[in-house]
DNA sequence: ACCTGAACACCGTTCAAGT
DNA sequence: ACCTGAACACCGTTCAAGT
Protein backbone atom coordinates (compact mmCIF):
# COMPACT_ATOMS: atom_id res chain seq x y z
CA UNK A 1 0.00 0.00 0.00
CA UNK A 2 2.17 2.45 1.27
CA UNK A 3 4.27 2.84 -1.90
CA UNK A 4 8.38 2.63 -0.61
CA UNK A 5 8.22 4.06 2.77
CA UNK A 6 10.90 2.22 4.73
CA UNK A 7 12.91 1.87 1.83
CA UNK A 8 15.52 0.12 4.20
CA UNK A 9 18.31 2.66 3.73
CA UNK A 10 20.29 3.29 6.58
CA UNK A 11 22.43 6.69 6.96
CA UNK A 12 25.29 6.28 4.01
CA UNK A 13 23.39 4.90 1.41
CA UNK A 14 22.64 7.04 -1.72
CA UNK A 15 19.56 7.10 -3.38
CA UNK A 16 20.71 8.39 -6.68
CA UNK A 17 18.44 11.62 -6.83
CA UNK A 18 19.53 15.09 -8.18
CA UNK A 19 17.67 18.11 -8.76
CA UNK A 20 15.78 16.65 -11.86
CA UNK A 21 14.64 13.89 -10.37
CA UNK A 22 13.28 16.05 -7.37
CA UNK A 23 11.36 18.09 -9.92
CA UNK A 24 10.37 15.22 -11.64
CA UNK A 25 8.12 13.87 -8.60
CA UNK A 26 7.29 17.33 -8.01
CA UNK A 27 5.56 17.63 -11.40
CA UNK A 28 3.90 13.99 -11.41
CA UNK A 29 2.57 14.99 -7.42
CA UNK A 30 1.27 18.17 -8.98
CA UNK A 31 -0.52 15.85 -11.62
CA UNK A 32 -1.83 13.56 -8.99
CA UNK A 33 -2.96 15.61 -6.32
CA UNK A 34 -2.84 19.23 -7.42
CA UNK A 35 -1.30 21.77 -5.63
CA UNK A 36 -2.27 19.87 -2.49
CA UNK A 37 0.57 17.40 -3.63
CA UNK A 38 3.24 20.34 -4.00
CA UNK A 39 4.48 19.23 -0.01
CA UNK A 40 8.56 18.43 0.84
CA UNK A 41 6.96 16.11 2.72
CA UNK A 42 4.60 14.24 -0.01
CA UNK A 43 7.48 14.38 -2.98
CA UNK A 44 10.15 12.57 -0.03
CA UNK A 45 7.68 9.90 0.51
CA UNK A 46 6.67 9.76 -3.58
CA UNK A 47 10.53 9.34 -3.86
CA UNK A 48 11.03 7.01 -0.89
CA UNK A 49 13.51 9.06 0.63
CA UNK A 50 13.48 11.36 4.18
CA UNK A 51 11.42 14.75 3.83
CA UNK A 52 15.15 16.30 4.21
CA UNK A 53 16.87 15.07 1.90
CA UNK A 54 15.34 16.81 -0.42
CA UNK A 55 16.90 19.85 1.13
CA UNK A 56 20.51 18.10 -1.10
CA UNK A 57 19.25 18.99 -4.05
CA UNK A 58 16.76 21.96 -3.83
CA UNK A 59 17.70 25.11 -1.79
CA UNK A 60 14.12 25.33 -0.23
CA UNK A 61 10.50 25.41 -1.44
CA UNK A 62 10.51 28.34 -2.79
CA UNK A 63 13.17 26.76 -4.86
CA UNK A 64 11.87 23.64 -5.55
CA UNK A 65 8.56 25.46 -7.34
CA UNK A 66 10.42 28.15 -9.55
CA UNK A 67 11.75 24.85 -10.63
CA UNK A 68 8.49 22.93 -11.51
CA UNK A 69 7.19 26.43 -13.11
CA UNK A 70 10.12 27.28 -15.21
CA UNK A 71 9.63 22.95 -16.74
CA UNK A 72 6.07 23.48 -17.18
CA UNK A 73 6.76 27.04 -19.15
CA UNK A 74 9.31 24.49 -21.20
CA UNK A 75 6.41 23.15 -22.81
CA UNK A 76 4.85 26.18 -24.15
CA UNK A 77 5.90 26.52 -28.34
CA UNK A 78 7.04 29.80 -28.84
CA UNK A 79 6.46 30.65 -32.50
CA UNK A 80 8.82 31.98 -34.96
CA UNK A 81 8.64 35.50 -35.61
CA UNK A 82 7.38 35.39 -38.75
CA UNK A 83 4.32 36.70 -40.51
CA UNK A 84 2.12 39.12 -38.71
CA UNK A 85 3.25 40.27 -35.45
CA UNK A 86 -0.50 40.96 -33.96
CA UNK A 87 -1.65 36.90 -34.99
CA UNK A 88 1.92 35.88 -33.73
CA UNK A 89 1.46 37.31 -30.07
CA UNK A 90 -1.74 35.87 -30.18
CA UNK A 91 -1.28 32.48 -30.58
CA UNK A 92 1.83 32.96 -28.24
CA UNK A 93 -0.02 34.15 -25.14
CA UNK A 94 -3.22 31.34 -26.12
CA UNK A 95 -0.44 28.62 -25.34
CA UNK A 96 0.90 30.37 -22.30
CA UNK A 97 -2.94 30.31 -20.92
CA UNK A 98 -3.23 26.71 -22.40
CA UNK A 99 -0.39 25.62 -20.31
CA UNK A 100 -1.10 27.68 -17.19
CA UNK A 101 -4.51 26.09 -17.26
CA UNK A 102 -3.83 22.65 -17.08
CA UNK A 103 -2.69 23.74 -13.26
CA UNK A 104 -4.86 26.88 -12.69
CA UNK A 105 -4.23 25.91 -9.00
CA UNK A 106 -0.69 26.37 -9.22
CA UNK A 107 -0.80 29.48 -10.59
CA UNK A 108 -1.71 32.16 -7.91
CA UNK A 109 1.75 30.76 -5.62
CA UNK A 110 3.39 31.57 -9.34
CA UNK A 111 1.41 34.97 -8.79
CA UNK A 112 2.62 35.51 -5.21
CA UNK A 113 6.26 35.27 -6.22
CA UNK A 114 5.72 37.78 -9.35
CA UNK A 115 6.44 35.28 -11.77
CA UNK A 116 9.41 33.29 -12.34
CA UNK A 117 13.18 34.31 -13.52
CA UNK A 118 13.65 31.27 -14.98
CA UNK A 119 15.31 30.82 -18.72
CA UNK A 120 12.00 29.80 -19.96
CA UNK A 121 10.13 32.49 -18.51
CA UNK A 122 12.87 34.69 -19.99
CA UNK A 123 13.12 33.13 -23.52
CA UNK A 124 8.94 34.00 -23.44
CA UNK A 125 9.23 37.45 -22.83
CA UNK A 126 11.96 37.78 -25.35
CA UNK A 127 9.84 36.92 -28.00
CA UNK A 128 7.40 38.81 -26.48
CA UNK A 129 9.03 41.62 -26.90
CA UNK A 130 10.25 41.35 -30.28
CA UNK A 131 6.92 40.21 -31.71
CA UNK A 132 5.50 43.60 -30.23
CA UNK A 133 8.64 46.10 -31.14
CA UNK A 134 7.16 44.19 -35.01
CA UNK A 135 3.70 45.48 -33.80
CA UNK A 136 5.35 49.40 -33.65
CA UNK A 137 4.74 49.47 -29.80
CA UNK A 138 8.14 51.58 -29.68
CA UNK A 139 8.51 52.45 -26.32
CA UNK A 140 5.81 51.37 -25.03
CA UNK A 141 6.81 47.29 -25.46
CA UNK A 142 7.64 46.72 -21.74
CA UNK A 143 4.10 48.21 -20.47
CA UNK A 144 2.81 45.80 -23.35
CA UNK A 145 4.39 42.98 -22.38
CA UNK A 146 3.84 43.55 -18.52
CA UNK A 147 -0.01 43.82 -19.50
CA UNK A 148 0.09 41.05 -21.39
CA UNK A 149 1.49 38.76 -18.70
CA UNK A 150 -0.78 39.65 -15.96
CA UNK A 151 -3.69 39.45 -18.42
CA UNK A 152 -2.64 36.11 -18.90
CA UNK A 153 -1.53 34.79 -15.91
CA UNK A 154 -4.51 36.50 -14.32
CA UNK A 155 -6.87 34.25 -16.42
CA UNK A 156 -4.88 31.10 -15.74
CA UNK A 157 -5.45 31.46 -12.75
CA UNK A 158 -9.51 32.62 -12.78
CA UNK A 159 -9.76 29.40 -14.94
CA UNK A 160 -11.77 26.93 -13.28
CA UNK A 161 -9.45 24.47 -10.90
CA UNK A 162 -9.09 20.83 -10.82
CA UNK A 163 -11.19 19.85 -8.49
CA UNK A 164 -14.24 22.22 -9.32
CA UNK A 165 -17.20 20.59 -11.25
CA UNK A 166 -16.56 22.21 -14.99
CA UNK A 167 -18.20 20.77 -18.23
CA UNK A 168 -16.17 21.01 -21.09
CA UNK A 169 -18.54 23.85 -22.45
CA UNK A 170 -18.15 26.09 -19.51
CA UNK A 171 -14.54 25.09 -20.29
CA UNK A 172 -14.61 27.00 -23.68
CA UNK A 173 -16.66 29.92 -22.58
CA UNK A 174 -13.38 30.84 -20.04
CA UNK A 175 -11.34 30.27 -23.24
CA UNK A 176 -13.47 32.24 -25.23
CA UNK A 177 -13.59 35.13 -22.62
CA UNK A 178 -9.69 35.16 -22.07
CA UNK A 179 -10.03 36.15 -26.05
CA UNK A 180 -12.45 38.15 -25.81
CA UNK A 181 -9.66 40.34 -23.42
CA UNK A 182 -6.67 39.46 -24.98
CA UNK A 183 -7.94 40.70 -28.73
CA UNK A 184 -9.32 43.92 -26.75
CA UNK A 185 -5.70 44.46 -25.43
CA UNK A 186 -3.97 43.76 -28.52
CA UNK A 187 -6.73 45.80 -30.43
CA UNK A 188 -5.71 48.52 -28.16
CA UNK A 189 -1.59 48.50 -28.16
CA UNK A 190 -1.72 48.44 -31.79
CA UNK A 191 -4.11 51.05 -32.22
CA UNK A 192 -1.64 53.52 -30.20
CA UNK A 193 0.87 52.85 -33.00
CA UNK B 1 5.34 41.45 26.45
CA UNK B 2 3.37 38.77 25.01
CA UNK B 3 -0.37 40.32 24.71
CA UNK B 4 -3.00 38.70 26.63
CA UNK B 5 -1.60 34.86 26.07
CA UNK B 6 -2.70 33.41 29.59
CA UNK B 7 -5.90 35.27 30.09
CA UNK B 8 -6.80 33.43 32.97
CA UNK B 9 -10.39 32.35 30.98
CA UNK B 10 -11.93 29.44 32.86
CA UNK B 11 -14.08 26.94 30.15
CA UNK B 12 -17.27 28.53 30.67
CA UNK B 13 -16.58 32.24 30.56
CA UNK B 14 -16.96 34.08 27.37
CA UNK B 15 -14.41 36.40 25.87
CA UNK B 16 -17.46 38.32 24.88
CA UNK B 17 -16.34 37.77 20.79
CA UNK B 18 -18.51 37.88 17.57
CA UNK B 19 -17.81 37.69 13.67
CA UNK B 20 -16.94 41.04 13.35
CA UNK B 21 -14.57 41.19 16.32
CA UNK B 22 -12.74 37.68 14.41
CA UNK B 23 -12.76 39.81 11.36
CA UNK B 24 -11.17 42.79 12.82
CA UNK B 25 -8.45 41.32 14.71
CA UNK B 26 -7.53 39.29 11.51
CA UNK B 27 -7.62 42.68 9.51
CA UNK B 28 -5.31 44.08 12.01
CA UNK B 29 -2.84 40.68 12.34
CA UNK B 30 -2.81 40.97 8.07
CA UNK B 31 -1.79 45.09 8.58
CA UNK B 32 0.90 44.12 11.02
CA UNK B 33 2.13 40.97 10.24
CA UNK B 34 1.09 40.47 6.26
CA UNK B 35 -0.60 37.44 5.53
CA UNK B 36 1.99 35.50 7.26
CA UNK B 37 -0.17 36.72 10.34
CA UNK B 38 -3.57 35.43 8.94
CA UNK B 39 -2.90 32.35 11.12
CA UNK B 40 -5.89 30.73 13.29
CA UNK B 41 -3.43 30.44 15.98
CA UNK B 42 -1.99 33.92 15.19
CA UNK B 43 -5.47 35.41 15.19
CA UNK B 44 -6.74 33.76 18.23
CA UNK B 45 -3.55 35.18 20.22
CA UNK B 46 -4.28 38.12 19.13
CA UNK B 47 -7.28 38.10 20.50
CA UNK B 48 -6.36 36.20 23.86
CA UNK B 49 -8.21 33.28 23.24
CA UNK B 50 -7.84 29.35 22.59
CA UNK B 51 -7.09 29.04 18.67
CA UNK B 52 -10.59 26.80 18.74
CA UNK B 53 -12.84 29.32 19.83
CA UNK B 54 -12.87 30.93 16.51
CA UNK B 55 -14.68 28.58 15.11
CA UNK B 56 -17.95 29.44 17.49
CA UNK B 57 -17.58 32.64 15.23
CA UNK B 58 -15.97 31.21 11.66
CA UNK B 59 -16.94 28.59 9.87
CA UNK B 60 -13.13 28.15 8.46
CA UNK B 61 -10.04 29.36 7.77
CA UNK B 62 -11.64 29.62 3.96
CA UNK B 63 -14.86 31.54 5.65
CA UNK B 64 -12.39 34.17 7.54
CA UNK B 65 -10.63 35.01 4.71
CA UNK B 66 -13.97 35.41 2.02
CA UNK B 67 -14.85 38.30 5.28
CA UNK B 68 -11.43 40.17 5.55
CA UNK B 69 -11.91 40.61 1.43
CA UNK B 70 -15.15 41.87 1.41
CA UNK B 71 -14.33 44.05 4.34
CA UNK B 72 -11.64 45.03 2.10
CA UNK B 73 -13.74 45.81 -0.76
CA UNK B 74 -16.03 47.85 1.17
CA UNK B 75 -13.50 50.90 1.36
CA UNK B 76 -13.57 51.28 -2.66
CA UNK B 77 -15.35 54.19 -2.94
CA UNK B 78 -18.25 53.55 -5.85
CA UNK B 79 -18.67 56.31 -7.88
CA UNK B 80 -22.22 57.23 -9.32
CA UNK B 81 -23.22 56.38 -12.82
CA UNK B 82 -23.33 60.02 -14.17
CA UNK B 83 -20.98 61.70 -16.72
CA UNK B 84 -18.67 59.61 -19.05
CA UNK B 85 -18.92 55.99 -18.49
CA UNK B 86 -15.49 55.57 -20.08
CA UNK B 87 -14.28 57.98 -17.52
CA UNK B 88 -15.85 56.15 -14.79
CA UNK B 89 -15.08 52.67 -15.09
CA UNK B 90 -11.50 54.30 -15.29
CA UNK B 91 -11.61 55.49 -11.70
CA UNK B 92 -13.59 52.66 -10.76
CA UNK B 93 -10.70 50.21 -11.71
CA UNK B 94 -8.13 52.19 -9.53
CA UNK B 95 -9.73 52.81 -6.96
CA UNK B 96 -10.03 48.79 -6.76
CA UNK B 97 -6.56 48.67 -7.81
CA UNK B 98 -5.41 50.61 -5.06
CA UNK B 99 -7.42 49.08 -2.34
CA UNK B 100 -6.31 45.42 -3.27
CA UNK B 101 -2.50 46.92 -3.87
CA UNK B 102 -2.43 48.05 -0.16
CA UNK B 103 -2.65 44.10 0.70
CA UNK B 104 -0.84 42.75 -2.50
CA UNK B 105 0.64 39.39 -0.97
CA UNK B 106 -3.63 38.84 0.08
CA UNK B 107 -4.49 39.24 -3.41
CA UNK B 108 -3.18 35.66 -4.80
CA UNK B 109 -5.25 33.44 -2.23
CA UNK B 110 -8.08 35.94 -3.26
CA UNK B 111 -7.25 34.52 -6.84
CA UNK B 112 -6.95 30.65 -5.70
CA UNK B 113 -10.75 30.96 -4.59
CA UNK B 114 -11.21 32.78 -7.96
CA UNK B 115 -12.73 35.64 -6.68
CA UNK B 116 -15.43 36.60 -3.77
CA UNK B 117 -19.31 36.23 -3.95
CA UNK B 118 -19.04 38.82 -0.85
CA UNK B 119 -21.69 41.55 -0.68
CA UNK B 120 -19.43 44.66 -1.76
CA UNK B 121 -17.97 42.29 -4.61
CA UNK B 122 -21.42 41.55 -5.62
CA UNK B 123 -21.98 45.38 -5.51
CA UNK B 124 -18.58 46.33 -7.11
CA UNK B 125 -20.12 44.05 -10.04
CA UNK B 126 -23.01 45.17 -10.61
CA UNK B 127 -22.22 48.97 -11.16
CA UNK B 128 -19.39 47.97 -13.62
CA UNK B 129 -22.04 46.17 -15.88
CA UNK B 130 -24.14 49.44 -15.58
CA UNK B 131 -20.89 51.38 -17.15
CA UNK B 132 -20.29 48.90 -19.56
CA UNK B 133 -24.20 48.70 -20.69
CA UNK B 134 -23.94 52.68 -20.66
CA UNK B 135 -20.38 52.01 -23.02
CA UNK B 136 -22.20 50.35 -25.46
CA UNK B 137 -20.35 46.96 -24.87
CA UNK B 138 -23.58 45.43 -25.30
CA UNK B 139 -24.00 41.61 -25.43
CA UNK B 140 -20.75 41.52 -24.53
CA UNK B 141 -20.66 43.23 -21.10
CA UNK B 142 -19.92 40.02 -19.42
CA UNK B 143 -17.02 39.08 -20.91
CA UNK B 144 -15.90 42.59 -20.70
CA UNK B 145 -16.45 42.72 -16.82
CA UNK B 146 -14.27 39.71 -16.09
CA UNK B 147 -10.90 40.49 -18.14
CA UNK B 148 -11.33 43.95 -16.69
CA UNK B 149 -11.41 42.31 -12.98
CA UNK B 150 -8.96 39.74 -14.07
CA UNK B 151 -6.83 42.35 -15.24
CA UNK B 152 -7.26 44.42 -12.25
CA UNK B 153 -6.84 41.63 -9.50
CA UNK B 154 -3.62 40.19 -11.20
CA UNK B 155 -1.99 43.98 -11.41
CA UNK B 156 -2.52 44.31 -7.84
CA UNK B 157 -0.99 40.51 -7.30
CA UNK B 158 1.96 41.52 -9.36
CA UNK B 159 2.35 44.35 -7.53
CA UNK B 160 5.40 44.93 -4.64
CA UNK B 161 4.77 43.50 -1.48
CA UNK B 162 5.17 44.54 1.66
CA UNK B 163 8.63 42.89 2.40
CA UNK B 164 9.51 44.10 -1.19
CA UNK B 165 12.26 46.93 -1.02
CA UNK B 166 10.33 49.42 -3.28
CA UNK B 167 10.88 52.95 -3.84
CA UNK B 168 7.82 55.19 -4.60
CA UNK B 169 9.41 55.64 -7.78
CA UNK B 170 9.01 52.17 -8.02
CA UNK B 171 5.71 51.84 -7.53
CA UNK B 172 4.45 55.05 -9.05
CA UNK B 173 5.86 53.67 -12.32
CA UNK B 174 3.45 49.97 -11.54
CA UNK B 175 0.58 51.79 -10.87
CA UNK B 176 1.35 53.61 -14.47
CA UNK B 177 1.77 50.85 -15.71
CA UNK B 178 -1.48 49.16 -14.56
CA UNK B 179 -3.04 52.54 -15.88
CA UNK B 180 -1.17 51.67 -19.55
CA UNK B 181 -2.75 48.26 -19.43
CA UNK B 182 -6.39 49.45 -18.72
CA UNK B 183 -6.77 52.32 -20.99
CA UNK B 184 -6.04 49.83 -24.14
CA UNK B 185 -8.39 47.31 -22.41
CA UNK B 186 -11.22 49.74 -22.27
CA UNK B 187 -10.00 51.78 -25.63
CA UNK B 188 -10.23 48.12 -27.12
CA UNK B 189 -13.56 47.31 -25.33
CA UNK B 190 -15.06 51.05 -26.66
CA UNK B 191 -14.10 50.43 -29.77
CA UNK B 192 -16.07 47.38 -30.73
CA UNK B 193 -19.38 49.01 -29.87
C1' DA C 1 -23.95 29.44 22.91
C1' DC C 2 -19.25 30.26 23.83
C1' DC C 3 -15.05 28.85 25.50
C1' DT C 4 -11.37 25.41 27.23
C1' DG C 5 -7.49 21.67 27.05
C1' DA C 6 -5.95 17.97 24.51
C1' DA C 7 -5.26 15.68 20.55
C1' DC C 8 -4.76 14.48 15.40
C1' DA C 9 -2.53 14.75 11.27
C1' DC C 10 0.01 17.52 9.15
C1' DC C 11 3.74 21.48 7.63
C1' DG C 12 9.07 23.59 6.29
C1' DT C 13 13.50 23.50 7.97
C1' DT C 14 17.76 22.65 10.82
C1' DC C 15 21.19 19.90 13.09
C1' DA C 16 24.27 16.31 14.20
C1' DA C 17 25.75 12.03 12.63
C1' DG C 18 26.65 8.11 9.44
C1' DT C 19 29.09 6.36 4.98
C1' DA D 1 28.29 14.71 -1.24
C1' DC D 2 24.19 12.43 -0.04
C1' DC D 3 21.24 10.51 3.17
C1' DT D 4 19.35 9.43 8.01
C1' DG D 5 16.68 10.14 12.65
C1' DA D 6 15.29 13.49 15.72
C1' DA D 7 13.81 17.73 16.80
C1' DC D 8 11.86 22.63 16.50
C1' DA D 9 8.34 25.65 15.82
C1' DC D 10 4.62 25.83 13.61
C1' DC D 11 -0.20 24.74 10.95
C1' DG D 12 -6.02 23.86 10.55
C1' DT D 13 -9.41 21.33 12.67
C1' DT D 14 -12.09 18.12 15.78
C1' DC D 15 -13.74 16.38 20.08
C1' DA D 16 -15.31 16.07 24.69
C1' DA D 17 -16.16 18.78 28.55
C1' DG D 18 -17.18 22.93 31.38
C1' DT D 19 -20.52 26.99 32.45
Amino acid sequence: MTLAKDSGRRSGQRAGLDRQAVLDAARAALDVDGVDGLSMRAIARRLGVSPNTLYSHVESKTDLLDGVLDDLLASIDVPPAKGDPQRALFSLMISTFDVLCAHSDLVPLYLARQGSRGPHAQRLGDQMDTLLDRLGAGTSTPQARRALIIYTIGSAAFAPGRDAVTSALDMSAVRDNFVSGLTWMLGGIAADR
